[in-house]
RNA sequence: GGCCCGUUAGCUCAAUCGGUAGAGCAGCGGACUCUUAAUCCGCAGGUUGUAGGUUCGAGUCCUACACGGGUCACCA
């Protein structure tokens, strides 16, 4: 920020809104001034460590009370203080990094009796950076006897309850650094989350794929069947539309001759929010030339399968009530068989469009279901996916809820494509990526037949989309999978929003 | 968007049939130099989500609204 950008100066330091504040607020603010007051820096630029508390929690527990005392080990540290223990003249507390809790031992003999009268303004929740030496207590506890500390900042609100933590889900995503403060397995979720993405990363990357970033902002928002969030762009007058999906440009780049890409990023659809959807989600695709949908499915084992051994050291792992394994090879089922198994629907009642499209209504009237395609898609949201919790991939689904996937070798109706369920979820949808320009130009004009009678959800036209294919896009392999979802899985969340840490939530006040 | 549930002190939770809103933690004052949910004594802290209504009297009953959760619809 530069300073002409800077808001008109108003007193730095201390919590906004003074009206509101309770007497604990008051008091924070009193002990701040009179910590100024004191000569203390209140925003101090920069702090000498020697160790994270983390990393002293690590690294010396092993040691005894004797080798501690010998070899006194010199050690500062910062950190958020989390709890006090004050006895007349010597206090215990702990600080934390957010990941581990360091106790400290501050006697009045040993820091002094000033710095032990200025220890009396500093509250739960204020940073503190701790000089000592390390030392065990009577109880074996691992402790910095401190000879000084410095101040770090105010924390001018007091803190939740430290026995239950924040439980108020709503206030856990409003102020999720709340949350991280009071609940440390909140962390630990994250850091899952962030172990699954580079885990990912070094995956393709060992394969020889190379990270593209496409368009977040698109003039024909293409490469799933969904509504966009629309925007505008000032300058060149048009309208545009956040992306839905990365497909269409990942494959305009295998057309280049990059043969295999892939993009980790948002995506954003206009849709409902639940515990398994937000509107702005995080989507790996990628895309093999020279390879179809069978190698995508040995490839996601592989993924899983080793993503499953990095976090875990096995191949199973529990999620909820369940145990899931993720040893090869999965389940692979192919779509119809499993609609008639999990529906008990004989194989042969599917051959009655009329009676399949009336059944799906009974299910889900409200749905409308108009078309076999749609039909199916309600039973098999009803009776399939519900029931499915060990790795299965679904296999050659109809052809036609697939616009932009080749069809089945063996079977013009059904498309070269599947879906992996695991757990309920739809974790992965990929296919043998259509190549052909002139049916993929049918299959969007097909789609715009659809949005005309009114479904807002078909495919739009790309008409530079079907130009890129007619330049030649190779055989080619490609597959989406949902981040979150496989966050909530490995970290063993069943609501997407915890595993997102700023989920959308509507603004309050 | 429909339906169900929730919203009480900074936080976690109580409050019987509609009858003076309580506790623990946190806070403030005091005692205490190995505590760890420290302990002990005392004190303070509330427009019960918002706006109406019923009633002698509402945290409690009714209506609307706000926010959140669940579920259904839509979707991945």
């Amino acid at each position: 920020m530069n300073d002409q950008n800077k808001p008109p100066n108003k007193e730095p330091s201390g919590p906004q809104d003074e009206l509101k504040k309770t007497d604990q607020e008051i008091a924070r603010k009193e002990k701040f001034q009179r910590l100024i007051l004191g000569g203390v820096d209140p925003f101090p630029h920069k702090v000498e460590k020697t160790h994270t508390a983390s990393e002293i929690v690590a690294q010396f527990p092993p040691l005894t009370k004797e080798e501690l005392e010998a070899n006194k080990i010199q050690v500062r540290v910062p950190g958020r203080i989390v709890s006090v223990r004050q006895m007349g003249r010597a206090t215990f507390f702990h600080i934390s990094d957010g990941r581990a809790k360091l106790q400290v031992y501050l006697r009045e003999d040993v820091a002094g009796p000033k710095a032990y009268e200025l220890f009396s303004l500093f509250d739960i929740g204020d940073w503190i950076d701790v000089k000592g030496v390390l030392f065990k207590t009577r109880t074996g506890e691992l402790t910095v006897l401190c000879d000084a500390f410095t101040f770090l900042a105010k924390c001018f609100h007091p803190l939740p309850e430290k026995w239950h933590g924040l439980q108020d889900v709503e206030l856990r995503y409003r102020r999720r650094y709340l949350d991280l403060i009071m609940n440390p397995e909140v962390g630990e979720v994250f850091r899952v989350r962030s172990a699954i993405v580079s885990f990912i990363r070094r995956f393709f990357d060992q394969r020889g794929y190379v990270e593209v970033e496409t368009p977040m902002m698109q003039a024909i928002p293409g490469g799933a069947l969904a509504r966009p969030f629309s925007t505008h762009h000032n300058a060149l007058d048009i309208d545009l539309y956040l992306r839905i999906a990365p497909e269409l440009y990942l494959k305009r780049l295998v057309v280049g001759g990059m043969d295999k890409v892939y993009e980790i990023n948002r995506n954003f659809r206009n849709e409902g929010i639940d515990s398994e959807h937000n509107p702005e989600f995080t989507m790996l695709e990628f895309y093999e030339a020279y390879c179809d949908y069978n190698d995508m499915m040995n490839l996601t084992e592989e993924l899983l399968c080793q993503l499953s051994r990095a976090l875990f050291g096995k191949e199973e792992f529990p999620y909820g009530e369940q145990t899931i394994s993720l040893s090869r090879p999965f389940r692979r089922v192919k779509f119809m068989e499993a609609l008639s198994q999990y529906s008990g629907l004989a194989p042969s009642r599917f051959d009655d469009r009329k009676g399949i499209i009336e059944f799906a209504a009974a299910l889900a009237p409200e749905k409308k279901p108009s078309t076999f395609g749609k039909a199916i898609d309600i039973i098999f949201d009803k009776h399939v996916k519900p029931q499915i919790v060990q790795p299965t991939f679904i296999i050659n689904p109809p052809k036609e809820v697939s616009p932009l996937a080749k069809a089945a070798k063996d079977n013009p109706d059904e498309a070269a494509r599947f879906e992996l369920m695991v757990a309920g979820m739809e974790i992965a949808n990929a296919f043998s990526e259509l190549t052909d320009p002139a049916e993929q130009r049918k299959r969007f004009e097909e789609q715009a037949e659809e949005r005309k009678k009114g479904d807002e959800e078909s495919h739009p036209v790309d008409m530079d989309y079907v130009q890129a294919l007619e330049y030649g896009l190779p055989p080619t392999g490609g597959e989406g999978i949902g981040i979150d979802r496989l966050a909530m899985l490995f970290a063993n969340r069943k609501s997407i929003r915890e595993v997102i840490l700023f989920p959308l939530l509507r603004p309050k006040e």
